[in-house]
DNA sequence: TTTTGAATCTAACAACGTTAGTTTGAGGGA
DNA sequence: TCCCTCAAACTAACGTTGTTAGATTCAAAA
């Protein structure tokens, strides 16, 4: 009557139950049920829940910046690599939030974020520039898909609320950008930011004295 | 035996659970004791759990952006005002991963955004410009809070275990930069990206074309 | 054949969010 | 003064959660 389990059918299995039920359905419980086993055997392959949700954390980056672009320019690994975490994030449910959860240095991050690094000071960056570069992008592009998967996924029960209209009438700016926001293509939205930290960034790399 | 309860002051008690216990340790069984009322009494002024932590999020913002500068340019309010948000985030225990966990339009934050988006379309900025101009300014200043929060919060646990050592032994360029990091100050990470964010937006709205 | 130990199990604990139904107690109208 | 109302508290309970102690299984090594 018992099943026999692996770290990584664990770490699957878990990210199945993240889409189906979000993050505060994904139970100790619930996942020994979709594995056919007791709740303790979990306990075996994982020290706690916080540790299987940094290996799930983690495992949601397996896929980003794995092909190797011969001679790519920095401006364009750093476009690519930042879509490819936000479309990452956002192939499971609560994903940025699940991210945004644990220890900020986990093994993607690691192997990502050097190599944008490495990238930059080939362009001739310094440590500190190199450094902050790199992860100011990142760090804008988890805020944001934290953003854009909070609203999308509250937006149902929260966008007619009497309260958020109220909200909208008292601040007439805020509206209108909210009705931009809600009518526009999120991606153009991502775009113009993540545009605007490059933008910033290669200003810097010309005249770094600031 | 029976206290009587307001609003505010569950919010307050709240705030000073938070700091104390962490976001895990904030439940509504601690916050009814330190009010001297058994729990139910705080569905009366609640409807759940997550309506009280919108309430206690939406009131971390209340300081920001209180006071108006007259004539201020857009590159200073952005800049004075990122850092009264970060500033706010931190005043209080996993004061940013609170505010990530809630819808992305509450009261104070329309009001903040509204501040910046008028700033920046009384600079000629148009609609698209300014509303992502201004969010994306304020998602960077939101991730980047999270990790400094995160990182500071579990470093006595994480930042000499093993795994962590394997991890920056396979990985020397992140290893570098993580040491970087964690010498450094972290306004100075902090400026720099936002440094970035809003170079970038100035060149935008100089060049708008592309 | 015996031993070992990885990997599972049963059983239980305290704490959690939430709800149903009941009681209190102050203020206003007769 | 008595009665009604209703805001705001209460008691009691339900099902679920993460976690642990301790017993059991069973394939492979000795």
């Amino acid at each position: 009557m018992s099943a026999k389990i692996v770290r990584e059918q664990v770490i699957s299995s878990a990210l199945q139950l993240l889409d189906k039920l979000g993050m505060e359905g994904l139970t100790m419980r619930k996942l020994a049920d979709m594995l056919g086993v007791q709740v303790p055997s979990l306990y075996w392959h994982f020290a706690n829940k916080d540790a299987l949700f940094e290996a799930v954390a983690d495992t949601l980056l397996e896929e980003v910046a794995t092909t190797a672009v011969a001679g790519e320019q920095w401006q364009d690994m750093f476009f690519r690599i930042s879509c490819e975490v936000r479309q990452a994030l956002l192939a499971h449910r609560d994903g940025a939030r699940f991210l945004a959860r644990t220890y900020p240095l986990s093994g993607n991050v690691a192997r990502i974020s050097s190599q944008m690094i490495s990238s930059l000071k080939d362009a001739g960056a310094n440590d500190r520039a190199a450094t902050w570069g790199t992860f100011s992008t990142l760090y804008y592009v988890m805020g944001f898909t934290i953003e854009e998967q909070a609203f999308s996924e509250k937006r149902p029960d929260h966008n007619q609320s009497p309260d958020l209209q109220a909200l909208l009438l008292r601040y007439p700016v805020a509206a209108s950008a909210w009705q931009h926001i809600l009518k526009s293509d999120p991606h153009e939205g991502f775009h113009f930011g993540l545009n605007m930290a490059l933008q910033g960034l290669a200003h810097y790399l010309l005249a770094p004295e600031k």
